[in-house]
DNA sequence: CCTCTTGTTTCATTAAATGAAATGTGGTTC
DNA sequence: GAACCACATTTCATTTAATGAAACAAGAGG
């Protein structure tokens, strides 16, 4: 999940990879052009790559002969899930999580630039704040799971010391003025970093103090299943 | 979804995509020896492969150095949704299916050597028969849809003739003793084939009267979402 | 009918992928 | 603990496959 260059990738696959990162759920229907302009790849060398991609299903060219993601994507992330036991183990703390708090809760990783949610509880189904698993948003979009991802994945990025020596991170109406929210880190029971829980609420409801305490449930939580909020033991 | 050459792939992106392939929900985890020895590809070129691959958060390696399916594919997958709109409107006739006829409802497409499951109903969770979105069953396993899917994409299936004309199967017992399920295509609006929508059942509640009834009521539910279990108009 | 935009094909050039062999690493056996 | 084995990883001269500029096709719109 390290982010990879950022200006002019080389290696077919690589490139392959970097148009299937074009599409977003915010632009999940490219052409020919746009996948040319943003990518700066050669006309006849993504139309290759699209090729090919098309015919192993992990895009679809649609009858106006634009592309979006194909359902080959939907199989890899079935034997994800599947595999993935520390989702499991995410999960289950996040049912216990979102039952003692009343808030909804998620949890989100790092993946190329982007945070992917990986798990939310589907309990609290607050149509303000509603996120799918699956679902990504820009690190650069803020939030208080973004700035934790930096300061744990990106060594200079804004109040990293900071943020790492509280080992949490509040936000008010960073991204959605009502909202306000409380990110911890994951980590695996031998200190690599894994991820952050976000528990995010109406800003009305939850002062900083009520954020704080639902930290310390979280982490409570996250113990129980293995899960730490702390790199050192 | 054209399935690719059987034999040795040339391509760095095809190769890169061919290991994708090579994890299922049967071996959802595999290590380069694997990987080598099912691709018939040099494990030098494995490992380039596979270190962009687990870049991009498309493979994740495993602290055993083994490798499995990464986030990258629940980000692509949520993308996939949100766009398929025929997978929308499958789903909205899916609901009115199972609502009609009390059973197990469930759409198929092609992909690769398997059948990926689009979409099901998620109100008859029989313990007996529950498949999850994204699950993937080998087409050479059998069973009603993957005889329908082969009979439509592949010109030599067998009886490809007669399922074709009759635009239907019915199984009985062919992957479970106790099942008994009936197929059938559906073809979009303009004639091409999508995939197979399945109803499956206990065997003993379901005599063949009764599974062609079904099928009945799922071409005119299909029919209101523009969709056809016929290729012609 | 002409023009602009986007998609597709071609082909000589060049760079990137290849894979056999050598080396590294961890685990198992005696 | 030495010798072994299985598997992972790196190296590098060779070769193959990717590249992209340009030419071509196909619509769309005036």
């Amino acid at each position: 999940m390290t982010p990879p260059r950022d200006l002019p990738p080389t290696g077919v696959l690589e490139r392959g990879l970097l148009l299937l990162s074009l599409f977003t759920q915010q632009t999940p229907v490219l052409q020919l052009k746009d996948l040319s302009a943003a990518s700066g790849l050669d006309k006849a060398t993504i139309l290759r790559a699209l090729k090919t991609l098309v015919a192993w299903g992990y895009l679809e060219k649609r009858p106006d002969g634009s592309y979006s993601p194909g359902p080959a994507n939907l199989r890899m992330a079935a034997i994800y899930r599947q595999t993935s036991n520390f989702v499991r183990r995410i999960e289950g703390a996040i049912v216990s999580i979102s039952d003692a708090i009343g808030q909804t809760t998620s949890f989100f990783v790092r993946s190329n630039g982007e945070r992917v949610c990986l798990a939310r509880d589907n309990v609290h189904r607050d149509f303000r704040y509603f996120i799918e698993v699956g679902a990504t948003v820009p690190l650069a979009d803020g939030g208080a799971a973004a700035r934790l991802l930096l300061a744990y994945t990106d060594p200079d990025s804004p109040a990293h010391a900071k943020i790492r020596s509280e080992a949490r991170y509040i936000s008010r109406g960073e991204r959605n003025r009502h909202l306000a929210s409380v990110a911890v880190p994951v980590f695996e029971g031998d200190g690599t970093f894994l991820g952050t829980l976000t528990i995010t609420g109406m800003a009305a409801d939850l002062d900083d103090e009520t954020l704080l305490r639902f930290s310390r449930i979280a982490a409570d939580e996250l113990a129980r299943v293995g899960l730490s909020v702390a790199a050192s033991r």
